[in-house]
DNA sequence: CTATCAGTTGAATATTTATTCAATCATCAA
DNA sequence: TTGATGATTGAATAAATATTCAACTGATAG
C-alpha cells in the first residue's frame, strides 16, 4: 500500500524543482499529525477560556466550572485534553483537583495568537 | 435572556474571591472565541503541511496538490480557511495563483508548537 | 470561437467532536 | 457505615467540518 503510483491528486505538478525541494525540508509526516492535534486543543473556545483563567490563577474544577457557567462534567472533559496534551499540570488536595497552565509555552502560544487577531483586524478592514 | 440566575453550572463556587479576580482578568468573550477560531485554523494536518510547505517557499495549487498529493479542490477548499484567517497571502500571474505565509506570526506560532510537542516528548514519558 | 488547464465553489457524505446525562469513583464528615 | 460532595467517565446526541464529486469561472493558446 501507499506505492508510488497511488497518486490521489488530479494535476501535474507545475514546478516540480521547487516542489521537490520543500519535499526535502517537510517534516516526518507524523510530526505534522501530532502537531495539528497539538493546536487542535486550541481550537475551542472552552478549552481557550480554561487556559485563560489557568494562566492567572491556580483553580479547581467547580471554580471552573462556575466561572465558565457550565457543568462540572463538561469541564473535566475539557480538562481531559488539555492534561493529554500536557496544557496544563493538576494537584490533589483531599477532595479537590487544582489545575493550571503546564509551563510558559503555552502562555506564550496563547499570546502570539491574541496579537494576531488584533493585528490582522487594524491592518486589513473586511 | 441570559439573565444572572440563568445558571448552568451543577456546583457551588468553592473560591469564589479568586474566580471573581480571574473573571476580572478575562477579556471579551467574543475575543475568545475569535482567538479558538483563529488556532482552529491550524488543527488540521492538511492547513499544517500547507502552512508549513508555504512557509519554505512560495506555490502555486497545483504544485501543494502534488506535493501533498491531493485533489486540487481539498487544497483549494483548505487555503481559502487560510486565507480567511489571513494567514496566507497570494498573487496571481495569468491562470496560476501563488500563496505564500501572510506574515512572520504564523512561523513564529507553528515553531512553538513544534517545539513545545518535541520538548513534551522528552520530559515525559509515555 | 473553442478547447484546455488552473483554480474555485456548493452540495453531499463521512468523520470528528463538544456537551449532556447518568452512573461511578474517591474523599471526608457525621 | 452512610451520606454528601468534588471529580471523572462512557455512551448518546447534536453540531461542526474535511474531503469528494460535479459543475463552474477565467485565462491562455491554437
Amino acid at each position: 500500500m501507499n506505492k508510488k503510483n497511488d497518486v490521489v491528486c488530479d494535476c501535474d505538478v507545475i514546478h516540480s524543482e521547487i516542489v521537490n525541494e520543500v519535499r526535502l525540508e517537510m517534516p516526518q509526516e507524523e510530526k505534522l499529525y501530532d502537531l495539528a492535534d497539538f493546536f487542535k486543543v486550541f481550537g475551542d473556545s472552552t478549552r481557550i477560556k480554561l487556559m485563560w483563567a489557568l494562566d492567572k490563577k491556580e483553580l479547581c474544577v467547580c471554580d471552573l466550572a462556575v466561572l465558565l457557567n457550565m457543568t462540572k462534567s463538561a469541564i473535566s472533559h475539557q480538562l481531559r485534553s488539555l492534561r493529554e496534551a500536557r496544557l496544563v499540570k493538576f494537584r490533589k488536595v483531599g477532595k479537590v483537583v487544582y489545575y493550571s497552565l503546564a509551563d510558559d509555552h503555552v502562555k506564550q502560544i496563547l499570546e502570539k495568537g491574541y496579537e494576531h487577531i488584533n493585528e490582522s483586524r487594524g491592518n486589513n478592514n473586511d
